[in-house]
DNA sequence: TTAGGGTTAG
């Protein structure tokens, strides 16, 4: 459809009813009373407005003798009407007066006027009422044009995204051209309001209607995606946009870099990082804070450290998000001293820590059991202006239920909804877990079974626990059950929760189940970790099945499992039970070259071992 | 105008 006929067939929507000739005579008393006015407040006589109609108001906004700032005084006249018989400006006041405004290049004005029309209430309208209004009161399409996408920007600041597609459709049959500054006005406004899912249609509308596409709205519609877990219809769309000359940055790779990590798909990883490279984009401040997270995770801290010394060599300044995360996982690794020389670093150079800077030290002081070192943390936080949050509540949770100080945990938790955060999933499993570690295990189940009542959805690790407890009580069937209804739920089942259910067995001495759990669980694509071998061993060992035990134990490298401290305890002690102390002393060897040191229990197992008759 | 940081389970 052609321009001008899309404004031939648009209906009427005003003048309602042709003006009357007291109405138009009416509108001139006004108009020329505005004028003349110089008063403020305006003062209009009682007897002009106590007869005012849309139609007398749509010919004073309209009329180009009264001008704009007359117009805006008579508009705000109105909608602060004294009189009884108040006459609101309506829809078309607006629009005319936005048009008006627009005329005088008043654009800040006109957008706000805009504004109340799509944010009032009492003016709620099709689209196409207002698309209507815009085209009747100004013929030429080069203004119509710049009132749409104005139109489309208000819509999307008001995230009314489906009357924005409404506007883009209008626009696009008419050939206007889209500004692709207002598109990302839009993909801004959906990914601020979190409904990724708007993101990637939107997008696709844009490329189909030659809208200019940029690396800002690829990479904002590449990292929509890849949050709601579409990393591969992500990474297909980067491949098909490449391919139309748009060059990826920095932002995009990271971002896709960030998704990949988060599957632990290593290989994607690299094919960014080689693309990266291949392309000349040198890695940045977020590319080092997203490798150093990479590889601390599997605790090569080395690998963070070198990389983290890489980034300063290559005079690339260290922000607060990677100080933070380097700070993070020595908290973690339990070098709480490095930690915090980090973070006096930090303040050296400038940086400011921030809320995920103090959650991150709170964490490991409680981790390292230094309470009175986190009172003063906090206290040091809070005179810096940042309010402890939830995360910070949870992790102090934590930290007192770790040293079994559930009450101080409770006490706690009370703060915390004093403050009015309502205790979340984190805060029950945290000190459901805590009273389990002191085998107070029926507190823990009526804990996490209230939490439910109270309307906190359980996710995998409240179900697990729960399976835990189950399990530890000898009750399989609850246990199984439990297992059912969070599939039911849609809470996929992990390898760590299969293993509360086979070392639930194994303690049991239930093999045959035990085996059969670990084949149900390797069907639906889990792989059996280190702890699923350590319970096996260890139920083999306490039912008698050295051998099968031994079978099990030396079956781990053939899977690329390495067996921990307690896997050789465990191995070691079922050995050492039957008298085999040759093969437990060759394997307490073999425990010290694979660099573990060995417990108590390990030493008592090996004693015991010479002394069969004791034991 | 797009990316990265803090809390829970064996």
């Amino acid at each position: 459809m052609s321009t001008s006929n899309f404004f031939n067939t648009v209906k009427r929507v005003f003048p309602i009813n042709p003006s009357s000739k007291s109405d138009e005579r009416l509108a001139k008393l006004i108009a020329k009373t505005l004028i003349n006015s110089t008063s403020k407040p305006l003062q209009i006589d009682p007897s002009l407005t106590s007869n005012l109609n849309p139609n007398i108001i749509h010919l004073v906004l309209s009329n180009p003798n009264v001008k704009i700032p007359s117009c805006l005084h008579f508009f705000r006249f109105l909608k602060s009407n004294p009189y009884p018989f108040s006459q609101k400006p309506n829809l078309q006041a607006h629009i005319t007066l936005v048009c008006r405004l627009f005329q005088a290049r008043k654009f800040a004005e006109a957008k706000i006027i805009l504004n109340q029309v799509v944010s009032n209430e009492n003016l709620v309208c099709p689209t196409s009422d207002i698309v209507s209004m815009m085209i009747e009161s100004y013929e030429e399409p080069k203004i119509v044009h710049k009132l749409f996408d104005m139109l489309f920007r208000v819509y999307a600041d008001n995230k009314r995204f489906e009357e924005c597609l409404e506007i883009f459709e209008y626009m696009k049959s008419n050939g206007f051209e889209i500004d692709d500054r207002s598109c990302m006005v839009y993909l801004l406004a959906v990914k601020r309001c979190d409904q990724l899912d708007l993101l990637y249609d939107f997008f696709r509308r844009m490329v189909d209607s030659g809208v200019k596409i940029t690396v800002y709205s690829m990479t904002l519609v590449i990292d929509g995606l890849c949050k709601i877990g579409e990393v591969g219809k992500a990474r297909n769309l980067l491949d098909e946009m490449v391919d139309r000359g748009i060059e990826p940055n920095d932002y995009t790779y990271n971002t896709l870099i960030d998704a990949y990590m988060k599957k632990l798909d290593s290989g994607g990883v690299k094919e960014m990082l080689n693309a990266m490279e291949k392309n000349g984009i040198p890695y940045n401040v977020a590319t080092y804070t997203l490798l150093i997270n990479w590889n601390s995770r599997s605790e090569e801290m080395e690998e963070a450290e070198r990389l983290f010394e890489e980034m300063n060599q290559r005079g690339i300044l260290g922000d607060v998000h990677v100080y933070t995360t380097m700070i993070s996982w020595n908290c973690k690794l339990g070098n709480t001293k490095k930690a915090f020389r980090l973070f006096d670093e930090m303040a050296e150079r400038g940086l400011v820590p921030n809320c995920h800077t103090y959650a991150a030290l709170v964490n490991g002081l409680c981790k390292a059991g230094h309470m009175e070192g986190v009172e003063v943390l906090l206290h040091e936080m809070q005179t810096k202006g940042y309010n402890l949050n939830r995360v910070i509540f949870n992790t102090l949770i934590d930290g007192y239920c770790k040293r079994g100080m559930i009450d101080e945990a409770w006490r706690c938790q009370s703060i915390m909804e004093q403050k009015g955060f309502e205790a979340d999933v984190f805060a029950y499993s945290t000190i459901a877990h805590g009273l389990c570690k002191l085998n107070r295990h029926e507190e823990a189940k009526r804990l996490l079974l209230s939490m439910v009542d109270r309307g906190v959805a359980p996710n995998i690790v409240v179900f697990t626990t729960l399976i835990d407890i189950y399990c530890k009580q000898g009750d399989f069937v609850e246990a199984k059950r439990t297992i059912r209804e969070m599939e039911s739920k849609g809470e996929k089942p992990n390898v760590v929760t299969y293993n509360a259910l086979i070392d639930g067995y194994c303690k049991k001495s239930m093999m045959k189940e035990a085996h059969k759990t670990m084949r149900e669980m390797e069907v639906k694509g889990l792989v059996a970790d280190v702890y699923t071998y350590t319970s096996l061993v260890h139920g083999e060992c306490i039912s008698g099945n050295i051998d099968e035990a031994a079978r099990l134990f030396s079956e781990m490298p053939d899977k690329r499992l390495v067996p921990n401290i307690i896997t050789y305890s465990v191995m070691i002690s079922g050995l050492s039970k039957v008298g085999r102390s040759d093969e437990a002393f060759k394997l307490y060897d073999q425990m010290k070259e694979a660099g573990l040191t060995p417990d108590d229990k390990v030493y008592a197992a090996l004693v015991g071992s010479l002394h069969p008759a004791t034991t």
